[in-house]
DNA sequence: TCTTTATGTAAAGTAAGCTTTACCTAAAGG
DNA sequence: CCTTTAGGTAAAGCTTACTTTACATAAAGA
């Protein structure tokens, strides 16, 4: 799954430890999302697309194929 | 988190078995899900949103508060 | 009545999301 | 140089998503 969270990250100028206390998690969770090593549960993809005003469409990309 | 995938099967006409088996997964875990017992996890909402022509917005309503 | 179909649920196990602690590197500024 | 800041990563542990097996109930139909 892709993301665009380190870009919605540059243009509002926020670290990677600053998105994750606005989003409640641990700054090594965001490391891992934007470096794909695991996707984001529901809640948090939520939580992100309502923090951006943006809908999880536009932030996350889904790759699989089936 | 909400959902409207009771509708939505019924709408198509579909048992909890075959959605399982539309998306790849276990019976109990779409009753699980419709149940409220827990979220799905982002790919499988994707994958429904896909197999329904929805946004994921327009069948999983979050309902956090924070 | 007997069987089938759809749904609900529970228990035990595996896999994935996430936390905490910790260490490392690179860049930038004094 | 030295310190600070941002990012990358790893290990151990907890929580949540999901599986498999299994059993129970209600409705519907032959």
């Amino acid at each position: 799954m892709k993301n665009r969270l380190k870009v919605l990250r540059a243009e509002r100028d926020l670290t990677q430890a600053q998105l994750a206390d606005l989003l409640n998690v641990s700054r090594q969770t965001i490391n891992a999302i934007e470096k794909g090593k695991f996707d984001p549960s529901l809640p948090l993809a939520f939580k992100a697309a309502r923090l951006f005003g943006l809908t999880i469409e536009d932030i996350f990309e889904d790759e699989a194929v089936e």
